[in-house]
Parts: structure tokens; sequence; C-alpha cells
DNA sequence: TTAGGGTTAG
């Protein structure tokens, strides 16, 4: 149990002054090198640092237990051992434990020791010292089971935990309140929930934590409605009230659910019971309403927590970016650094996610300095994140950079970075560090494979592309989803292999989503094949009906091809169905400041300039061989369509950088939807006429002009 | 003098 900080002083000046002189005060008592101590003084001196967690005051009392010849005592032994881990250095209690060869030690001493090394994360070596205390001849009891079955649950594999419980039977405490407990932990932390239920069921007696543990385990597993189950059986069976443990666990459960309705009736029980004041409440409540879409009511709750930690300012940095509000995630975690609350990797990860959305590259670099300054700069979730932030700001030197000092990369590194190359259009760099990755043994997870995937589609690599495919089946647990089939689909409608992809489509064992018809729907409009677009896209209404992108794609298939009453039948129907396109919008950041700029915008301080500069571009291109694409000027008078085409917005931010930008500095342009084939045929012969870099990044990915080429292949 | 359960992110 928590001792409050009022408490702990007022029992170490108890302590000070019902000792006589000289050991009257203080922390010149720690440094008394005379022999007055009596072993019980020396405890009480222990018990009072115990609270301080002083490391130097430690050590002192430490020297004292030496002079007075005390080692021999396993009561000083067992609570120095225990004062130096609560200082934050097991590596003490080691050392003392080990080198005490006079000191007697007990069952007590050994579990004590363990419990620590548990605590703190070093499981191999609790295993160790558990083995070494059995081979000395003591047994383990109750105590030192509860305190070894966590170091199980840590060292990644079910079967120390498994042999342990057949330690546990041997020695007959199968039916120990706290040894079942632990037992139930450990299997839900490995994830085997049958055993933990099975555990459970045959405990003769149980209380609220094993209940707890059960509801932690569903949540673990993903099962959340049976977290919520159990909740409901805490309620109606145990004598006990659920407490923070089980309201934040099955809070999270409703989150994960999006369970609004149980969620508020959690909120109301938690307040009944007085624990809305808690931490661990109020951070899993404000997690419930974000992840249900109220993240108003989350930050209300924000706004009344009197002493918020780094969590509850996760959750809310979170929230806005779940809800688009990127901007205002960045300015939370300003916000949250003024305050004095230190980032975790959770932190960096959620606002560098939100700086990545905005691309927006000054931010981004400047949250890196901050993973420097705080010491992140290894942890590799931030170091992945970064990767991501910097790929998707358009700058691939950069997010190759920060890979590249990565000491120990992990799959989600070498994921990023080939994700980074993917959407760069350097899909042999994405390939080849792929397989550079399985040669260092390291096991692709689901996100790798769409990658690879993604990367052998856009380079035309279909066989390889096949190959990785069904190596998935190779990697244990690993089935194939919607996003690698979309990949597959993808990859043969690159290829023109449409029918192929469409018999593809029809033998895949799970339902095929927006993103596998969206796919095939891609590659007939880009091969003008009507027929089977005009199915998948009535597939596609029906599925998601709300969204803008296909009615749009199939309307300018059928314009292509001359069809136009077809065509507006199209658009007709986007609008019976109350779908409006979303403004097309597009922006550009030159000297920190960022100009965005919609179709026709005259709003610009140098507009006259921009489309003095478009006039120019215009005749350049002309000289080129340009010839305008106007099924792209949909919405225009027949006539003006082509002028109509000169004002899209991504032609006015390229006019801007044209204008703005140092020669010879990349122009890097970002637009809110796709980019649309005749600002996307402009930019090629612009970045050929200009010897200049041109990076767009539209809403699905990079395209990277250079000398009239672009990295789609012209495929997007 | 020794023991069991917790919120966020990827």
């Amino acid at each position: 149990m928590k001792v409050p900080f009022r408490l702990k002083s007022n029992k170490i000046d108890a302590i000070f002054h019902s000792t006589p002189s000289p050991l009257r005060l203080s922390h010149q008592s720690y440094r008394q090198t005379s022999s007055t101590h009596s072993s019980t003084r020396l405890n009480n001196l222990l018990n009072a640092t115990l609270h301080t967690k002083n490391l130097k005051h430690a050590t002192q009392i430490h020297t004292q237990i030496i002079t007075n010849n005390y080692t021999c005592l396993p009561f000083l032994l067992n609570n120095l051992l225990s004062l130096y881990a609560k200082c934050g250095n097991i590596n003490r209690s080691v050392l003392l434990f080990s080198t005490n060869h006079g000191g007697f030690k007990n069952v007590v001493i050994w579990t004590s020791l363990i419990t620590h090394l548990s605590r703190f994360s070093k499981p191999f070596k609790a295993l160790t010292f558990f083995n070494e205390m059995r081979s000395t001849g003591i047994y383990p009891n109750h105590f030192t089971f509860s305190a070894i079955l966590p170091a199980c649950a840590d060292s990644m594999t079910v079967q120390h935990g498994e042999q342990m419980h057949c330690l546990i039977w041997k020695h007959g405490f199968q039916t120990d309140i706290f040894v079942g407990t632990a037992l139930v932990d450990m299997y839900a932390k490995c994830t085997d929930m049958t055993s933990a239920e099975r555990v459970f069921a045959e405990m003769p007696d149980r209380n609220l934590v094993s209940w707890n543990s059960m509801i932690v385990g569903f949540l673990q597993k993903k099962l959340y409605y049976r977290a919520v189950e159990i909740f409901r059986e805490v309620r109606r069976q145990v004598s006990d009230s659920p407490d923070e443990v089980s309201c934040s666990g099955v809070l999270s459960a409703c989150a994960n659910m999006g369970c609004l309705e149980f969620g508020r009736q959690v909120h109301g029980i938690a307040f009944k019971l007085g624990l809305v004041a808690l931490t661990y409440v109020n951070n899993s409540l404000m997690d419930m309403y974000c992840k249900c879409g109220l993240f108003g009511d989350a930050l209300e709750l924000f706004k009344t927590i009197g002493d918020r930690d780094v969590v509850a300012w996760n959750v809310v940095i979170m929230g806005c970016v779940h809800s688009g509000k990127f901007e205002e995630a960045c300015r939370y975690f300003w916000f949250m650094r003024t305050e004095g609350i230190a980032p975790d990797e959770a932190t960096y990860s959620s606002v560098l996610h939100a700086s990545a959305s905005l691309s927006a590259l000054n931010q981004g670099t400047l949250i890196h300095d901050q993973t420097i300054k705080t010491g992140f700069m290894n942890n590799a979730c931030v170091a992945s994140s970064l990767i991501t932030m910097y790929a998707k700001s358009g700058s691939l030197v950069d997010a190759n950079r920060v890979f590249e000092e990565i000491q120990e990369r992990n799959v989600v590194c070498w994921t990023a970075m080939i994700a980074a190359c993917q959407q760069h259009g350097c899909a042999n760099q994405a390939i080849e560090l792929f397989e550079e990755m399985l040669g260092k043994g390291i096991e692709p997870d689901y996100i790798s494979f769409v990658s690879v995937l993604s990367a052998c589609s856009h380079a035309g690599h279909v066989k390889e592309g096949f190959v990785y495919f069904s190596s998935m089946t190779d990697v244990p647990g690993m089935n194939p989803g919607p996003e690698h089939y979309a990949c597959m689909v993808d990859l043969l409608g690159r290829l023109g292999k449409l029918e192929e992809a469409k018999r593809f489509i029809e033998s895949m064992p799970i339902k095929p989503d927006s993103s596998v018809l969206g796919a095939l729907l891609g590659a007939c409009r880009n091969y003008g094949n009507l027929e089977i677009g005009r199915e998948i896209a009535k597939r596609l209404f029906e599925l998601e009906p709300d969204n803008p992108g296909n009615y749009v794609l199939l309307a300018n298939m059928l314009t292509r091809k001359g069809m136009m009453e077809e065509a507006d039948e199209v658009r007709r129907l986007m609008g019976v169905n109350g779908v409006r396109k979303e403004p097309g919008c597009s922006w550009i950041d030159v000297k920190n400041i960022t100009s965005v700029f919609t179709v026709h915008d005259r709003s610009h301080s140098r507009t006259d300039e921009i489309y003095e500069m478009l006039r120019k571009l215009e005749e350049l291109v002309i000289r080129k061989g340009y010839k305008p694409e106007t099924q792209f000027a949909i919405n225009s008078v027949e006539g003006y369509k082509e002028q109509s085409l000169w004002y899209h917005s991504e032609k006015l931010a390229l006019a801007l950088g044209l204008l703005a930008l140092p020669v010879g500095a990349p122009i890097i342009i970002k637009k809110n939807l796709r980019t649309c084939g005749d600002c996307h045929t402009v930019m090629k012969f612009a970045s050929e006429i200009f010897g200049r870099e041109i990076i767009l990044r539209d809403v699905n990915r990079f395209h990277r002009f250079t000398n009239g080429l672009c990295s789609c292949k012209d495929y997007w």
C-alpha cells in the first residue's frame, strides 16, 4: 500500500525524536561510526529510509551494519536488500545477497530478492535465483511462488509458468488464494486464457484481485465482451465492490469496443464508489470517451484533473490525433512540456503521428530535438515514428538517417523504413530492405508484408509479390488480411490483368472490403475498362455509399469515353446519396510559412505573380507537347475547361514554389485528395523544364517528379 | 523481515 507523503515524514520525525542523542537528528545519524546502534534502531532507520528512498543514506546504514557485525541478522539483511531495490539499485541488492557468504539466508531473504528481480523486469535472473535456492535445499513457500510467477509471465514463454504450476502442485500450494491469483495472472499474460480460466474455476476461494486478473486477461486477449461479462459478475457475485483496477480494465474494454453506453454506466458506478478522482480511472474514462468519438467529453474531464500524469496527456494527444485535430495534438505536446511533464515513448509516437499527418517538417524536426534532449533517440518505437514522420513530410534522406542511427532495430523500425521507401517510389530499395531484414533473422509482421507487397506492386514484380504473399502462411499465426489482398489486386491490376484480378477477388477466403475493390476500380480507370469498372463501382457504392472518391472515379472514366449522360447520372447519384466531393486543397511551406490554396484561389499576397508564373508555365509546357486533359475539369462550363484546369490548387502551390523557393531546393506540395491527372502531367513537364525536384504528397502516396518522370510511373 | 491485479501508444 502506498504511504501518503505526510505520513512518511511524520514517521521519520518520530524515529529521530524518539532516538536519544547522539542519534537525534538526522543525517548525522546515518554517518555515525561508533557501535552505539542497536539492531532495532538500525532497523528503524532502514524502515524510515524505505520511505525516502535515499541511496546515500542506505549506504551509510549498510556501513553501520557491517561495523556492528549485524550482517548475520536475517531481518537486517533482508531490509537492506529491499532498501537498495527500492532506491532503484537492484544490482546492489544482488551484490549484497551474493557476497554475504557468512550471513544466514532463509526463505524470506531468497523470496525478497526474487520479488525485487521480478519487479525490475529481470525474469531470467529471478528464475536463476529460484533454482539456486532450491538447489541449496530451501523449499519455496506460497510467498515465493507468488513472487516468481510474474517473472514466469515476463519470460516470453508459457513453459516456465507451466513448470512452476507443476512445482506448486508438488509443494501443495495450489489452493492458496495468492498463488492461485498469480497463476491466473501468469496464464493471462501468456495469453493462454483457457488455462487461466481453468485455474480460476478450480480456485476454492477468490478475491477481487483474482477477478481483476481475469478482466485484465480478457482485455489483453482482445476478448472485450468477456472482460465486460466478468465485471458484471463481480457486481453480482463478489462481496467487495469493483475497485479502480476493475473499473479501469472494463473501461478499456468499452473503449476498444466503442461501447459508449456501457462505458457511461461504468462512469456512473465509479462515481458512486468514489473512484473517479483516481488517476487510473480518470485516464481510462478519458480514453473511453475519446475512442467512442466524444473528444469534447474527454477534454472536459481532462480539465478537471488537478494532477495530470503522462498517460492523461497521452490520452488527450492521441484523442486529438484520432479526431483529426493534428495541430491541436502538437499544441498539447508543447503545453505538456511547459508544464514540466516528461514525455514517454507513447507521447512521442502520438505527436509524431500528428506531425506526420500535417507533413509539418519544421514541427517534426522540433519534436526530433526533444527526443534527443529527453534521451529517447535510441528507443525503437520513437525512432520508427521519426522515420514515418520524415518520410511523410517528404524527406526520405532524413528518414534514412534516423534508420541508420538506430542501434537495435526491431521489426517496427525495419517496416517503417520499408514503408518509407515504398511511399517514395523506391520500390526496389524497399524489397532489398525486406530481404536484409529476413537475413538478420527478424520475423516480418502483418504490416511488413503490406509494405513489401505494396513495393512489389509499384515495381511490377508479380512473381516476387506472389512468393511473398504465399510465404505469409509460413509465419506462425499470420493470415493475409484485406490490405494484403488489396496489394495483390493492385499488382495484377497495374499490369492490366483485370480479369485475373477479378478472379483473384472471387477466390478470396475473406469478404473483399473497399480497399480490395477500390484497387480493382483504380486499375479499371487506368486501363479504361468500363465493363468491370461499372460492376465494381456498383459494389463499392453499396459498400461505402459515403465515399465521394468512387463516384468521381467512375464519372471520370465515363467522361473520358465520351459518355457524358451516364457520367452526369453518376454525379446525380452522388447528390441523391448526399455525398459531397471534399473541396481540393493544396499547401506548401515557404520560409516556415504555410500557404494554402483552393481551386481558383486569389487570396494569396503574391496572387498576381502566381498567375503570371502559371501563364508562363503554360506556354513552356505547350512547347514541350503538353495537351490539356479536360476530363479532370468536371465542374466547368464547356469552353472554359482548359482554363479551369490551370487554376487547380496544386498548380497554384507549384507556381508559388517556383517563385519563392531557392533554386535547387525541392518543391514539396501537399494535397488533401488524389492528385489530378492534368496536374500530374504538368508537374512532370515542370520538373524537366526547371530542372527541379518536385515532391507532391497526395492523400494516397508520394509523387516524386524528376527530369520529366514521376516515381509512381504514372499509376496512382 | 518475504507474495498476487491496473490506464495510453506502436
